[in-house]
DNA sequence: ATAATTTTAGAACAAATGTACTAAATCTTT
DNA sequence: AAAGATTTAGTACATTTGTTCTAAAATTAT
């Protein structure tokens, strides 16, 4: 395995586990096994590896959720992007635990986010469309609703991390489920009947969503 | 004023404009217009700074929020206690900025900080029990459900303000209230008619809510 | 094989920062 | 007013970290 990747493999390692604060290239360099110089040598610095990083988990996330378009959207595909996502995004979790601060110092970054972040937005509203045009969510009950709803689900879908960090003591996938399951709860309310029924064939461990009781 | 008093407002106003990592004792005690010497004689460190800080917010929301208890809970007082929190939090908003370094760093606070999450869910548990012997809001579909709900709005309430920080450029109260709206429509779906019309009531610009389209 | 290029180790430097210390100044109390 | 306590400024030190530089080693190309 060349240098490079051994470096970028130890310093995702240590910037999800100790912070990219604490994490130095000296810290990489000694854990890699070469000389902190060396490590500048492929890497200038800190910063320059966070983008590295950052690149790769755009790379992962375009290979594998990006290519479903609206034609294929149905409600297995939408779990299966949002799980897909929220592993990704786990195991590249340093950058949500960190977000602010990365932004603040990295620009190049912050703008490269704020652009993803208007991809998604529109990707949802893409995704809403198709579920609703094949009679899986309901029209919108009133204009502005469904924005609300994407606001909720980007925030959800980039703060839940940190969220887990903070009050978890679990680790790995037990996490990962547990938001993912509350995440997807929010489209609930908004399928239709149609929609219910395939959301929980989906959804594993499905007693979540069972809506027979309510109606005022 | 008191010195110790400049410090915090001082402190308060570097840390959510640069963040904790760029404020410094040197940087606080020079636009405080004391030695830094000084500073740490009142204060031993940052970490010292954000402790009392962390305190002056839990201080503030135990006086304004936490009176209200499941009695006196209803539609108006829920929209309330949600506004209040949410400027609070963004008055202190270096808090949620950098919450998981922070937590990282300062063992207290990190337990501190759990502990509040245990109450806040035992409260959002309580509020929805009095809404719904209210009448105001529905029973729940099923089982787990209303803690899926809670997790979303304990995540949602401790993050929009990192995402505002990074996706928006507007500042203050603007953004408060667009993050609120989002926040306050969650519950929305598991409102009665009778809840719905007074969450219309109760929430300004109300056109967010109506409900008449949808069904299935 | 030899030259050129790439990679590596290690030293050196500068800047920043927390921390401690000293002595002067100011305020309280008696 | 005098003694004691508190507050303040300024200095000094140790540590950390990014960054640069040099020269050796290893690899590749010719």
């Amino acid at each position: 395995m060349t240098t490079k990747t051994r470096i970028l493999e130890t310093a995702l390692r240590q910037f999800n586990e100790i912070g990219t604060d604490q994490a130095t290239v000296r810290s990489i360099a000694e854990e890699v096994g070469i000389s902190h110089g060396n490590l500048c040598y492929h890497y200038r610095n800190t910063d320059a590896l966070i983008e590295a990083l950052y690149d790769e988990l755009i790379r992962e996330i375009d290979e594998q959720v990006f290519q479903i378009q609206p034609p294929d959207i149905d409600m297995a595909s939408t779990v299966r992007s949002a799980g897909i996502t929220f592993r990704l995004l786990y195991k590249y979790r340093f950058l949500m635990l960190d977000l602010v601060r990365i932004t603040r110092r990295i620009g190049s970054l912050r703008e490269k986010f704020r652009e993803l972040m208007r991809l998604r937005r529109l990707q949802f509203r893409q995704g809403f469309q198709a579920l609703i045009s094949k009679g899986l969510m309901r029209e919108e009950w009133a204009p502005g609703f469904y924005d609300h709803l994407t606001t909720n689900m980007l925030v959800l879908g980039d703060n839940w991390i940190p969220n887990a960090e903070i009050h978890f003591d679990e680790k790995g996938d037990v996490v990962v489920q547990y938001y993912l399951e509350a995440f997807l709860s929010l489209l609930v309310p908004y399928l239709t009947e149609k929609g219910l029924a395939e959301y929980r064939l989906v959804v594993a461990g499905a007693n979540v969503g069972r809506r027979e009781g309510g109606r005022g």
